[in-house]
DNA sequence: ATGACTGCAAAGCCTTTGCACGCAA
DNA sequence: TTGCGTGCAAAGGCTTTGCAGTCAT
């Protein structure tokens, strides 16, 4: 129970974007449906080819475009993936994610959940003069394949 | 006691570059010593500017590969400052580092420390199969003067 | 003398922007 | 009909690479 789903997240997605003025194409329809199916980060050239093989394909800059917007209004986290490259992730409505472990021999992202972290951070966030709206942990090191 | 200095940074930089069978250069030297008076991040165009008004001036290709070579020999660690640029900070032998708040609407960093953080982050580490060997925090938002 | 170090210019890569056309409202 | 949404191509910004000259060892 109070479990977000995926759909959810698309659907708050669309209302959102709505909310906003926006009006609907379709374009950033498929990116938000590619976005709904993902269960960790995804580059803006992946997002590209993955709508290429399935759908009708998106423009390069259509979909830089949505993922800005949908970053701008809180739907979407951008994490840097590998220098100079960008990953996008949904946020969902509860709260609730993870942060990654990045293997600097083959790229690969592990996410990773863990409470005690988010707690202490909390309290950093808590303790020092600035306002935090989101966070972001990254761990730097092998993956067991690459080990 | 035991409290680590920049000179002590920058004097541990030039034996473990020579260890590792590099000669001496004149830019790499003056992009060590610009490092060892950085209080946080500096991305390679600010040092650029910085040694250009100070030295005698460092090319740009220099700095790059100056900062590359320090990264993979564990002398600096390498955060991105916003988005699509890098930044550089010295890695302290002793293990004391800060993480970072960053400003979403000037860009200011605001270092901080934060030791049940860091405790979390080690428990973290132990129970993943994944071999860390460096971490990072970044906190965004508004700073005080911004928000 | 040998090969690393350096600087300049050119190329690369991801991302953003300009512009004309198409579609939602 | 209005002007947002889209796609293509071009431009941008940071970073890397090729190459010839210089300097450390």
């Amino acid at each position: 129970m109070g479990t977000a789903t995926r759909s959810d997240w698309a659907e708050r997605a669309r209302a959102t974007l709505s909310d906003a003025g926006y009006r609907r194409g379709g374009a950033r329809a498929a990116v938000i449906d590619a976005l709904a199916g993902q269960d960790c980060a995804i580059t803006a050239l992946e997002l590209e080819d993955l709508l290429r093989r399935s759908d009708a394909g998106v423009g390069r800059a259509s979909i830089y475009r949505a993922l800005e917007q949908l970053e701008q209004l809180g739907l979407l986290q951008r994490i840097e993936v590998s220098r100079g490259t960008a990953g996008y992730e949904r946020v969902e409505s509860d709260g609730e994610h993870h942060h990654h472990a990045i293997c600097r021999e083959c790229g690969r992202l592990i996410p990773f959940e863990d409470s005690s972290l988010e707690r202490a951070i909390e309290q950093v966030a808590g303790r020092i003069s600035f306002d935090v709206s989101e966070h972001d942990v990254v761990l730097r090191g092998l993956c067991e394949r690459c080990d």
